[in-house]
DNA sequence: CAGTGAGCGAGCTTCCGCTTGACTT
């Protein structure tokens, strides 16, 4: 008989903790939550005061048969999931699934996966706190109301198969804000002047000293004006003021911030550093990798001063008990830090290596001095005028937590390396060399990628470190958003400069707005906000999650019944959607542009069936509208009357060939040529309003000379199997369906016999769609 | 695999948070 079976949630951490008890005990896992809500239908009776219908899913009816087995077996059965109000939930959901005894379960908790701990939560035991696991049912049904009743709605009114959620509707309004606040700017410019002066460094060599003025004039007139006093002004230092500064390092890691680090110093999208991370936690290298808290144990401060002080000694160590500041932070884990601070590194793929390695870096760095640094400020006067130049310097006195790690920061502004200053006296006069006023614009706020969204809505309180990844995954999906590049644009800038005696004036170009990856709306994204918006702002509130959080604060404190605090939500939401579903309007995101030249007839663009089109003429005319579709790179919100007229110049005939049209058009996949029923792409490099006849026929010649190349050859009597050659190699086809030739194998030598042989050794190969992501996952679970 | 843009109206889609697999190209 099985004296003590320990339940946690995951299978990594049973292993640990496993290894430090006796034999007394067996350590089982839970795999997260065993039983959810319904998946068919809404999974509420609302007849019976939101009675929950729970059910163990496919994918968890093995791991609950398993754990049921165990529990029959065992003398005590110790809940250890983790303290919070999820895990409070799964310990219950255990209990009563499992149909446990009061009398031989018991709850604990740990906060880090050390003996003591373990030992300690063991001599402490307590009991389920329903009413946290009340609040966690409140937080799943309210969810599964808002999205299971909002779905629905959207289906009818905007596109079948469309989510909205308490989450990820918020998610999308925060980059449709964003990109409409970019469409809305208008940049404003300045002039910002600076200097570069002669002086000498302490051996008396030459050295430029680069000063700025401190103040920035708003317009050419009045920076000229300057220039013009400083033709014949005097420069002297005026002041020089010394000031020591001190940085501090940076909390460990969470969730959000090692997101947010591995994208910005390693380039990691926000779902590949949570992939790399589990591999590192799987191998026992790092801690848990989805936690909210910034808290060290006390064996990693102690492991940590011992590293630092045999790295560097011990006036680099300072002990720091960081403080979790997020909102709704529930603090179940320790921050994510290195299982053992002594490897600096760890074997692995390239990847594990590098987000290790910042992990390492992070933690040490938290545990480390201040830097002390040196802020040097020279003050130069210009005779005549009331304004003065600064020059700035820093000097690192000592380094500290600098040694290993240096936080990045989003914005790109021009940080200027500052050193240190050449020795200047007070008093002392100083030779222009040349000053600039260069004209500078005011930036376009910046879209959000991936980590900057997880921060802000980690900053808002909303969604939890374990679905940052999945929220960003579902509102790509569900086409809300796309990932994308924009490319800079011309600007042109103007540049005053003083040299001598001479002022010069220069128009000058530089390139702006460019970024990488970042998220963009679609027009479904805008229009299916712009709707939610409209008839449910409380949902789409950014402090609707505040809020409710604060509701099932009160429900964990035993002040609300959970029930009662639903059906007061209810009542005012149902009615709503009701409401919604009865009388508002089918959703198009229709815009209306101005009228077509040439026809005199209305010019719109809106959503049609397949994607955003512009439509020529409306419906209730005797004449039929025309249609077309916008390109990819184009927006219903954006796109110019001038734009949407150029649209309708496609397709375009170019012209025949033997005997039949030649027309180019753009389809889903880029501009094509269509001739006699067959496609052929156009080059990237050949703008669809511009190809001639006879750059169409080339085109044309040049795929038919590469089909024809295609087909390495036909077997079989009815020629069934076809050889080809394809993008990845050769391989071979039968009846639509594509089998590999073996490594080795010269394709033109094999034999309809041979093709049947590997056939027969190859199993179809099933073509399911890719299971990242939710989509394929859910769909595998259902089978 | 690209062209469409309308209605007979079947049956389907969907949430957020816990946790890991097993899929090929």
């Amino acid at each position: 008989m099985l004296k003590n079976l320990i339940i946690v949630e995951s299978p990594s951490k049973a292993k640990t903790i496993e290894k430090f008890l006796g034999k007394d005990y067996h350590v089982m896992s839970s795999f997260g939550h065993i039983r959810d809500l319904a998946e068919k239908g809404i999974g509420i009776d609302f007849e019976n005061d939101y009675q929950p219908q729970y059910i163990v899913s496919s994918d968890k009816k093995k791991i609950v048969s398993e754990l049921k087995k165990a529990t029959k077996d065992a003398e005590v059965i110790w809940l250890a999931s983790d303290e919070d109000r999820e895990g409070e939930a799964i310990a219950w959901h255990l209990f009563d699934e499992l149909k446990l005894n009061k009398d031989n379960t018991k709850r604990i908790v740990f906060h880090e996966i050390t003996k003591d701990a373990i030992v300690n939560a063991i001599e402490n035991p307590r009991t389920i706190d329903i009413n946290l696991v009340d609040a966690q049912q409140a937080r799943r049904v309210l969810d599964r109301i808002v999205g299971f009743e909002l779905s629905p709605v959207l289906w009818r009114k905007v596109r079948p198969s469309l989510s909205a959620g308490r989450v990820q509707s918020v998610a999308v309004r925060l980059i449709v804000e964003r990109e409409r606040e970019i469409n809305q700017f208008i940049p404003e410019s300045s002039y910002r002047v600076s200097a570069i002066f002669n002086t000498k460094d302490v051996n008396g060599q030459p050295v430029e000293l680069k000063a700025e003025l401190s103040q920035r004039f708003s317009s050419k007139d009045e920076a000229n004006a300057f220039l013009e006093k400083c033709r014949n002004a005097n420069f002297s230092v005026d002041s020089i003021v010394t000031k020591p500064t001190r940085k501090s390092p940076a909390p460990p890691f969470t969730t959000s911030t090692l997101q947010q680090e591995a994208a910005r110093k390693l380039g990691f999208s926000v779902s590949q550093t949570m992939m790399v991370a589990q591999r590192l936690y799987e191998s026992g290298k790092i801690t848990y990798m989805r936690t909210d808290s910034v808290n060290l144990s006390e064996l990693a401060l102690n492991t940590s001063k011992a590293e630092i002080i045999s790295m560097a000694g011990q006036n680099y160590v300072h002990t720091r008990r960081f403080n979790t500041k997020t909102k709704g932070a529930q603090e179940a884990h320790e921050a994510i830090r290195p299982t053992y601070m002594n490897a600096h590194t760890v074997e692995g793929t390239a990847q594990e290596k590098k987000l290790y390695e910042l992990i390492w870096k992070r933690t040490i760095a938290s545990q480390m001095a201040d830097a002390e640094l040196e802020k040097t400020s020279v003050y130069i006067h210009v005779s005549g005028s009331q304004y003065q130049f600064v020059a700035t310097g820093e000097v690192i006195v000592f380094d500290g937590f600098l040694k290993v790690y240096l936080e990045s920061t989003d914005d790109e502004s021009d940080a200027e390396s500052e050193g240190l200053l050449p020795a200047l006296l007070q008093g002392e006069g100083l030779a222009p060399i040349e000053i600039t006023a260069q004209q500078r614009f005011s930036q376009k706020p910046p879209r959000y990628s991936e980590a900057s969204l997880v921060r802000k809505l980690e900053e808002l309180g909303i969604g939890r470190p374990s679905t940052y990844a999945p929220t960003i995954s579902t509102i790509q999906n569900r086409n809300y958003v796309e990932k994308g590049d924009r490319v800079a644009d011309k600007r042109d800038y103007n540049v005053l400069k003083l040299k001598g005696d001479k002022i010069t004036d220069q128009i000058k170009s530089e390139n702006t707005g460019a970024e990488k990856s970042k998220l963009f709306p679609t027009d479904i994204g805008m229009v299916v906000n712009d709707f939610l918006l409209e008839y449910f702002p409380d949902i789409m509130n950014y402090n609707f999650t505040a809020d409710v959080e604060k509701e099932f604060d009160n429900i964990a404190e035993g002040k609300i019944k959970w029930t009662s605090s639903i059906d007061k939500f209810y009542k005012h939401f149902h009615p709503i959607v009701e409401d919604t579903m009865k009388n508002s309007e089918r959703q198009v995101g229709e815009r209306i542009l101005g009228t077509d030249p040439v026809s005199g007839r209305q010019l719109a663009v809106k959503i049609g069936r397949f994607g955003p089109i512009a439509q020529i003429g409306t419906a209730e005319e005797e004449e039929k509208p025309v249609f077309a579709s916008l390109r990819r790179d184009q927006s219903i919100e954006s796109i110019t009357l001038e734009e949407a007229l150029e649209l309708f110049k496609l397709p375009r005939n170019v012209g025949d060939y033997e005997g039949k049209d030649m027309t180019v058009a753009i389809g889903r996949f880029g501009p094509y040529i269509r001739h006699n029923g067959a496609f052929y792409s156009l080059p990237k490099t050949d703008d669809p309003m511009e190809v001639t006849a006879e750059r169409a026929i080339e085109i044309i010649v040049a795929k038919r000379e590469e089909e024809k190349n295609r087909i390495i050859s036909t077997l079989g009597e009815n020629a069934e199997i076809q050889v080809l050659n394809g993008r990845f190699g050769p391989y071979f086809t039968c009846d639509k369906v594509n089998y590999k030739i073996p490594k080795g194998t010269d394709p033109a030598t094999l034999t309809f016999e041979k093709c049947q042989e590997l056939m027969a050794a190859q199993p179809e190969a099933g073509t399911k769609k890719k299971a990242f992501g939710g989509k394929g996952a859910k769909a595998k679970a259902k089978k």
